[in-house]
DNA sequence: CGGACGTCGCATATTG
DNA sequence: CAACATGCGA
DNA sequence: GTCCG
């Protein structure tokens, strides 16, 4: 513990603050946290506040390790003798801890400065600390921590997927459940082998109770069965392997051999607007989140994978002053900041929000009164309903409709004359509330109806039917956080020669899409001249088996996967829970 | 240095 | 009007 | 912005 050293390079604490709102004054900050929250700390005191050695009766905050342990607070409070309120923290375990601390993890502090006011603290409270629910039934919340350690937090931030940023060295939520899964850790009784119920396909199938399904926790292992048209099974850490695998090839960070307990760097920040570069500044940033060492020289930033010159420069102008001189000057850049607000508009994009700018646009009522500009259909509802499409969807909401919509579907079924087969239909939310998010942007129900009624014609009131022989693929598709999506097929793609030569002698590969896995052929130099577009649309150019584009070729025949398990298998990789199928969306 | 950086379907714009 | 190209979200 | 050929 010696949290009060200075940054490293001693630069004048203050000399950028002058004008910089003193978010924190009135604030006295006992930081309980390590040494690579060094220039957290010292941006804390830059703008006001004042930071204590120990909790003291004028504490206001504990900033603490996001991983941190109710044993831990308790032995760091030892000594501590005044009020205290006690908080039960599962397990029947409990802790004590000062009346009028709050506890937060390092995320309130970054997250409240560029929002230049203090952000509530429930929302950060480590999930260590955070208050266990009074029975199993009702770990509604708290499902994997999110909602217990802040509902949302970040209801109104500016990407949807959000919490990830912390995801690997800081334990919270779903996270925490990984981690659990990697190294359970003492009070967890991993040996029962019970059957966790920790996604919606259990209860649905055995007909239970919709409002149970929000269980996320349990015992660590889960060991999963099969369930209507889904496997949904796991057991011991190889999940997470594939987890690391799929990001380590998606990025091409190949760290070599790292695979270390939690320690890090602080998670940089994504910024969005970069149509070319953003892929390379997200390899940068995998690069840095999974360095597990801290950075202290410039030495070390050099070490760091994935960083070329220009973001070597940037991380080193961070470390020796706790900021980026882009960042002052982005905060700064008008044309940034109107571009960002028109890209909110749903159904905009960055060309559509530059082209606006470029006539003159700067703002959403300025959108809304120019006649000249011909808003596509979508941009216009995106418009007209800004405001509530930036609302988030509490996670109990979206259990309830997908409730009303199961309900729904499986009488319907049964009036069209379904039969036992029933057991093979999906009709489940999917997306993010799949993977256990304490809200949601929208609301996804993925209806997969049984073999017996597969020739029932419900197209004139869905849009997106599904043969029952395609829905692992649909599953697959849309139960996947986006990064995790691409990482799969990347890997499918070129990453299972072998496996994909076993259907047929010329492919190198496979291709995932949301009905079908199809093995491929692609020419090795891929990295070579192309051609204007993608031969996305219908039949051209090949003749026979399969068209082609870019010199890819289709061929035979489709892997057939009666469940997800399938898909994962023939990829070579262990299958993944729907709720672990994510990375660090910043999506 | 030049080119790729995932892939798809849909809606809309442009072109012939 | 059809064929193609672009923009967009997922 | 970075990697690869």
């Amino acid at each position: 513990m010696a949290p009060k050293r200075k940054a490293p390079g001693g630069v004048a604490a203050g000399s950028p603050a002058a004008k910089e709102p003193q978010v924190f004054s009135g604030c006295r900050l006992v930081f309980w946290a390590h040494r690579h929250m060094a220039v957290t700390q010292q941006r804390a005191k830059q703008l006001g506040g004042v930071q204590q050695p120990a909790v003291a009766a004028d504490t206001t905050h504990v900033i603490c390790p996001p991983n941190l342990t109710a044993q831990q607070a308790a032995d760091k409070l030892r000594g501590w003798s005044g009020p205290t309120r006690e908080v039960a923290v599962g397990q029947g375990a409990s802790v004590r801890l000062p009346e009028g601390v709050a506890f937060v993890t390092p995320d309130w502090v970054s997250r409240s400065i560029p929002k230049h006011h203090l952000l509530p603290e429930e929302q950060f409270l480590p999930p260590g600390l955070a208050p266990a629910p009074a029975s199993p039934a009702a770990a509604t919340q708290a499902a994997a921590g999110h909602d217990g350690a802040g509902t949302g937090g970040q209801q109104q931030q500016e990407q949807q997927e959000q919490q990830q940023p912390q995801q690997r060295e800081h334990p919270t939520g779903a996270d925490a459940e990984q981690h659990r899964d990697a190294a359970p850790a003492g009070p967890e009784p991993t040996s029962s082998t019970a059957t966790v119920p920790f996604s919606s396909q259990q209860m649905w199938a055995a007909g239970q109770d919709a409002q149970q399904q929000d269980v996320l926790q349990g015992p660590a292992f889960c060991r999963v069965e099969r369930r209507g048209s889904e496997f949904v099974a796991v057991q011991g850490a190889k999940p997470l392997q594939t987890v690391d695998k799929l990001r380590a090839y998606w990025f091409h960070t190949h760290t070599a051999g790292q695979e270390a307990p939690p320690t890090s760097p602080q998670p940089p920040k994504t910024s969005q607007l970069n149509g070319v570069c953003s892929h390379a500044i997200d390899k940068a940033v995998q690069g840095l989140i999974m360095w597990n060492e801290a950075l202290e020289s410039e030495e070390d930033v050099d070490k760091v994978p994935g960083l070329g010159p220009k973001s070597k420069v940037k991380v080193k102008e961070i470390l020796a002053k706790g900021t980026s001189s882009r960042i002052a000057a982005a905060a700064a850049d008008e044309q940034r900041k109107v571009l960002t607000t028109l890209l909110e508009v749903w159904g905009t994009g960055t060309a559509s929000a530059s082209r606006w700018y470029s006539l003159g646009v700067r703002t959403l009522d300025n959108l809304r009164s120019r006649t000249d500009l011909n808003l596509t259909e979508q941009q216009r509802v995106g418009l007209k309903y800004y405001d509530d499409l930036k609302q988030k969807i509490p996670r109990a909401e979206v259990a309830q409709t997908e409730k009303i919509v199961r309900e729904t579907c499986f009488e319907l079924i049964e009036r069209w004359g379904g039969t036992a087969d029933v057991e093979r239909t999906y009709c489940s939310a999917t997306g993010s509330y799949l993977r256990g998010k304490p809200q949601s942007s929208d609301v996804d129900i993925l209806i997969c109806l049984p073999p017996s009624l597969s020739h029932a014609d419900c197209h004139d009131f869905l849009t997106e039917v599904y043969a029952s022989s395609t829905t692992p693929f649909a599953l697959n598709y849309f139960g996947n956080s986006q990064s995790f999506c691409r990482a799969t097929r990347y890997w499918a793609n070129t990453g299972v020669a072998e496996a994909a030569r076993k259907y047929n002698a010329a492919a190198n590969g496979f291709k995932i899409s949301d009905r079908d896995m199809v093995p491929i052929y692609r020419p090795p130099a891929q990295r070579h001249h192309r051609r204007s577009r993608g031969g996305g649309g219908g039949s051209d150019s090949e003749g026979d088996a399969g068209a082609a584009d870019g010199g890819t070729t289709v061929l035979e025949p489709a892997v057939a996967c009666p469940d997800e398990t399938t898909i994962f298998r023939e990829l070579g990789l262990a299958y993944v829970p729907p709720h672990m199928r994510y990375f660090h969306d910043f999506f």
